[in-house]
DNA sequence: TCCAACTTTCAGAATTTTGTGAATGTTATG
DNA sequence: CATAACATTCACAAAATTCTGAAAGTTGGA
């Protein structure tokens, strides 16, 4: 009399959730609307949610949603779909892509590094602050260098991981096929009154 | 007729080149006025400057600075000295220290860790979305899991990098020697008019 | 114990950031 | 090519941040 086939957890507390999750990002510097919209989509079941259903659970104007998506497309952490012969617009988090995005930053590694560079020229590259931020600029070198290797880790580790998921269940297996899950497969529980 | 003794980088270009930095910090989160003192901090010779040179340079006041100084020292980019038997507060930048803040970030990265797990709870460990949740706290696991050995190996970059310098020239000794550098060794250039 | 040199706290002004509603684009169908 | 379903842009209002000046703490010296 409880589980009519488990439609997901309670909406209630996935809302807070999504909240609380925003702002750990938000304190990492991602506004707060962009981090909301990211929030709902990590934990949306397959990662996809239209512009409605965000402007729905977010309780927020298209054009908040249209915000957000400019920014973290932007950044690199959400794709826009849209399903040929609609004109809806499907976001998505790709794992690969935001765990990379996390992982790399390899942006925001570069502009600290060109300004650093950029103040050891200010300065005068004899000076002792200059000596200073220069090796605050070979740091940050170093780090970049290190990337390569530490996604490389990364996805031997994920590949194991997604393997023994294949190999322990059957849900498994959908996870572990996700480079390009479910294309189709459309069975949401929305009207979708197209004319 | 020019280099008096080249007291510094002129100080105009100087100032433009904090501003610049400030914006890059900025833009990774850190608000406005801590990024320009740190900036300012970080391209001082000896890495301290007081409350009041602050002040002046950046043009703000002393409320300003002591707000932006409780954010940095929070975060552990900063510290704050007393010279015995003077009310006057310094504020430094540690090389070693802010090197190993920005490797570590270690707090962000446990908290996104925390959240992460959270969620999966939240919207249960079977379902499609809590899969994939958890993959990205292994990853945030993995990622800890690294930062020990590349601090490690930073640390010997950088002391190969020391040693090369204290071969190579008199000033790079001063830099080599830095664990705790001149402690005393005052010779500023403003009146000091200690009453 | 008092004074002066500093720093911090706090209330409020000013600026900036954000989100909304309305208008404007864009695109798939009939 | 007209229409309707969406998405986006833009001007503006609302709200959150950020700094300042003034007042209140601290702390070292007389």
């Amino acid at each position: 009399m409880s589980t009519d086939q488990a439609p997901g957890p309670d909406p209630a507390q996935l809302l807070a959730y999504i909240e609380r999750f925003a702002s750990t990002l938000s304190d990492s510097g991602i506004p707060r609307m962009p981090a909301r919209v990211f929030a709902a989509l990590l934990t949306a079941d397959d990662g996809r949610l239209t512009s409605q259903q965000l402007a729905g659970m977010l309780d927020i104007s298209p054009a908040a949603v249209s915000g957000a998506i400019r920014y973290l497309s932007q950044v690199g952490l959400v794709t826009r779909e849209r399903e040929p012969g609609s004109r809806r617009d499907r976001y998505r988090v790709l794992d690969e892509v935001w765990q990379e995005a996390i992982l790399q930053r390899d942006a925001i590694l570069v502009r600290w590094e060109t300004s650093l560079a950029e103040g050891v020229a200010v300065v005068g590259a004899e000076s002792p602050a200059g000596r200073r931020l220069a090796e605050s600029v070979v740091m940050f070198q170093f780090l970049r260098g290190e990337l390569p290797g530490l996604l490389k880790r990364w996805y031997e580790q994920r590949a194991e991981l997604r393997a023994a998921a294949t190999r322990d269940d059957a849900v498994g297996r959908a996870l572990a096929a996700h480079p390009e899950p479910h294309p189709e497969a459309e069975a949401e529980a929305h009207p979708e009154a197209e004319h």
